[in-house]
DNA sequence: GGTGAAATCCTCGAGTG
DNA sequence: CACTCGAGGATTTCACC
């Protein structure tokens, strides 16, 4: 478990509001060189802590209207492996996850309506040997801006 | 519905991949100016488009170790907004969604450890008039790093 | 972790089709 | 209206303290 301090935590909570603020900016903030925070930065990329930025979308804004989560149930015999590549072919799924339990796996989907969302699961059933899915249609969604501050740790 | 172009689908497709690519870079790969390419990405902005940039962080790598979902349910008297505020409340919430039908909302969540999911499930039980929970733990999960190519839109 | 200098990048006004 | 060009200022980057 590679060391992490409060002040990495500052700059991942600074970084995790805005992934574009400056080196400078961030300095300011903190009270550090931009120097520092840069090679903070670049340290908590090399130690796979930081694994990469992106920009966050409005997907309705982009025709993309329909946000759902589809469990999915397979036969004991399917392997992980087969469950994500058939799932990862399939455009339209944002992610996957493997399940402990009851469903196997479960699916974010985002589609342009519910007749393109019916065209999805349909492909799903089709695609591996699924025996089984449920889908919660998503009315709306609250995702965290912020970071949860560091667990406690050992000293 | 705001009109975006299929440049303004490669500007969000770069910084999908890199958040923190640069202008010059993204001008170069799609072979406008500088200037061009900012303009887009300082109107994809307004338009509501593009609702920010954030740090993608391995939340392992920092001790939250356990990532599940819950499936909450509520009787029918409780209002939407009530659930999200419960729900919000607790830091180790990531996101919450609200969904139509069975279950009523179905929250993400990360946990150190088995222990902590526990309190975090009882926590939550006992904040609002839940009746019941189902969670998810997560195995594995694959997000995708890319982005859906433009729905097919009316000429 | 800080400093400083060179290279790069961002930003914005002016001009063009 | 969206684009290009160009100059000034800000930022990044790196070697060295």
């Amino acid at each position: 478990m590679p060391d992490v301090d409060d002040i990495d935590h500052r700059v991942l909570r600074l970084l995790r509001e805005d992934g574009r603020r400056t080196f400078s900016e961030m300095a300011a903030e903190i009270g550090l060189s931009v120097a520092a925070v840069k090679r903070r930065v670049d340290r908590l990329r090399e130690i796979g802590v930081i694994t990469g930025f992106t920009v966050q979308i409005d997907h309705a804004k982009l025709g993309w209207g329909i946000e759902a989560f589809t469990e999915l149930r397979y036969p004991g015999t399917t392997l992980v492996s087969d469950i994500v590549r058939t799932a990862s072919e399939v455009p339209e799924v944002q992610a996957v996850y493997t399940i402990a339990g009851d469903p196997d796996a479960l699916i974010h989907v985002r589609v342009r309506d519910l007749g393109h969302l019916q065209q999805i699961i349909d492909r799903l059933r089709r695609a591996g040997d699924v025996t089984g899915t449920k889908t919660l249609l998503v009315l709306g969604s609250w995702p965290r801006a912020t970071l949860a501050p560091p667990p406690r740790r050992a000293p």
